[in-house]
RNA sequence: GGUCCCUUCGUCUAUCGGUUAGGACAGCUGGUUUUCAUCCUGCAAAGGGGGGUUCGAUUCCCCCAGGGACCGCCA
């Protein structure tokens, strides 16, 4: 077989959303693994929605999560002349025909049949008109000339070998009476002058399929291979689109998803390798095939995208998190001043340890980040009387230390639960508020020793709670 | 309604006729960290139902039920 070519083909209507993404991914995925090329066909022949903000974003999604495509970019509306040449071909060769059916008329059809509960395809009464008998004044469709006899077999790699009544295809539009062509025309004609050789994609598309194989057969085109993945659901159950505004990526690297972790959580879904969970990008590519792929959808499942980019975070090496995390502020928070840098950098130790998501270190850096700390009314409740002589004590036993590490500051901590008579928490809440406006973050000792002597006797000497 | 697809713990999945049905996430215990979070123990949790085939079915076949996709001069 010649070299294997797959492409993602969306049409710019809406943002990509991430089932989008899992197609792309397992398509591109496909292509690397057998070394072959991935490409991307924007199908933009829906002039009133295609939109190239949508465009853009497509591409941009996909650059994030690290797949880019090879080749140009295939734009589908520059193609057009293309698909109805194709048209034309089909019409010479009589695997289609000019309908004149008005709409009114069709949809009138549609609505008896829905109300007898009786499916509705076409009844192919122009399938068989002369030129002599055609009128004059209407402009045509022109349908395809679907088999009616016999049915076809599509043999998926993914889902098996499908069978249908070629009977229940029926004659579909392959050209508006406006002369532009249809999907299941252009998609068809594209992959074949794009010498694809197998067509990955939603399992949505399985019917198209069946329409499309005939397009090939007509033409007398080499068939490609198709393999249908099933779709991601949302927890509801239902298929994953658009119009219910299912999550983009900027849904997730808003709140500071790292793009290989959404790749290793959307390479899992639906697909496995043994037991195996997680897979650096090399062994994705070298794991990756259509055998491991699963007949059922497969929910989307926000703890475990949460939990898969905590490991990510946990993991990766620590220059590379601090990129992601500089990246993040920058683009979602607040850009970290280039003094604060150093600091964030040699913290992101224990930064990172309470963390799963990018905004959730930056949540805990933001003691360093800010150099004022903002109190929130209910953490300020605990800062009662008690609490600030803890905390000006504190502050005083501190003058006498030279370094700041832990074991000079573990005694003095000690000291104050026993004199107080209360516990760590008692001692260590206090002070983590004072110094940071938060109860929750890294440890008191982290905090303390990251801030610095100087500035924890700044922070411990702020009027609102001393 | 028609056509097609799917069905293992709550979720993602392993198993390619013989397993105490495994792992991961979430959940719940217990412990460490003298706070939260980490981390470590442990626990609980599944083959939709009914027929076959077979010495033996989660695995193969059939029926049913449930769920899903498609049924545009959208892509």
């Amino acid at each position: 077989m010649s070299n294997v070519a797959t492409r993602f083909a969306p049409s710019p209507t809406g943002a990509l959303h991430i089932g989008g993404v899992r197609t792309a991914l397992f398509c591109w995925l496909f292509s690397k693994n057998k070394k072959g090329t991935f490409h991307l066909r924007i199908e933009d022949t829906d002039k009133e929605r295609s939109k190239d903000e949508h465009k853009d974003q497509i591409i941009k999604s996909l650059k994030w999560i690290g797949i880019e495509h090879d080749g140009e970019l295939y734009i589908q509306s520059k193609k057009i002349n293309d698909h109805i040449a194709v048209a034309n071909d089909l019409l010479k060769n009589s695997h289609a025909y000019k309908c004149y059916c008005s709409t009114e008329e069709i949809e009138d059809q549609k609505k008896r049949a829905r109300q007898k509960k009786l499916p509705y395809t076409y009844n192919r009464k122009c399938r068989e008109l002369s030129e002599s008998e055609a009128p004059k004044d209407v402009q045509p469709v022109v349908r395809f000339k679907s088999k009616i006899e016999g049915s076809s077999i599509l043999k998926d790699l993914v889902q098996g070998d499908v069978e249908i009544e070629n009977t229940t295809i029926e004659d579909f539009i392959i050209l508006r009476n406006d002369g532009t062509p249809t999907y299941n025309l252009s998609a068809t004609v594209d992959d074949h002058q794009m010498n694809m050789t197998h067509i990955i994609r939603g399992d949505d598309h399985k019917i198209n399929t069946f329409k499309q194989m005939q397009i090939y057969l007509g033409m007398k085109w080499e068939v490609p291979l198709f393999a249908h993945i099933p779709l991601i659901h949302t927890i509801e159950g239902k298929k994953l689109s658009k119009r219910d505004n299912a999550s983009t990526l900027d849904d997730y690297s808003k709140i500071g998803i790292m793009p290989d972790a959404l790749r290793n959580y959307l390479l899992r879904l639906g697909w496995s390798y043994q037991d195996k969970e997680i897979f650096t990008l090399e062994e994705s590519i070298q794991y990756f095939n259509l055998e491991g792929i699963g007949k059922s959808p497969s929910k989307l499942d926000m703890s475990r995208i949460l939990s898969m980019n905590e490991h990510y975070i946990k993991t990766i090496d620590e220059n590379e998190l601090y990129d992601h995390l500089v990246k993040y502020c920058r683009i979602y928070k607040e850009k970290i001043k280039p003094e604060k840098e150093a600091k964030i950098k040699i913290s992101l130790t224990f930064l990172k340890n309470k963390a799963k998501t990018l905004g959730d270190i930056f949540n805990n850096a933001k003691y360093i980040i800010f150099d004022d700390v903002k109190f929130e009314d209910k953490d300020l409740e605990l800062i009662d009387d008690k609490a600030k002589s803890i905390i000006k004590e504190f502050k005083g036993n501190l003058i006498s230390i030279n370094t700041l590490d832990k074991e000079t500051l573990e005694p003095i901590v000690n000291d104050l639960i026993k004199k107080y008579e209360t516990n760590f928490k008692g001692v260590g809440q206090p002070l983590r508020v004072a110094l940071t406006g938060s109860k929750f973050g890294p440890g008191l000792y982290d905090i303390i020793i990251s801030l610095g002597k100087e500035e924890v006797e700044r922070r411990l000497g702020n009027k609102i709670i001393t």
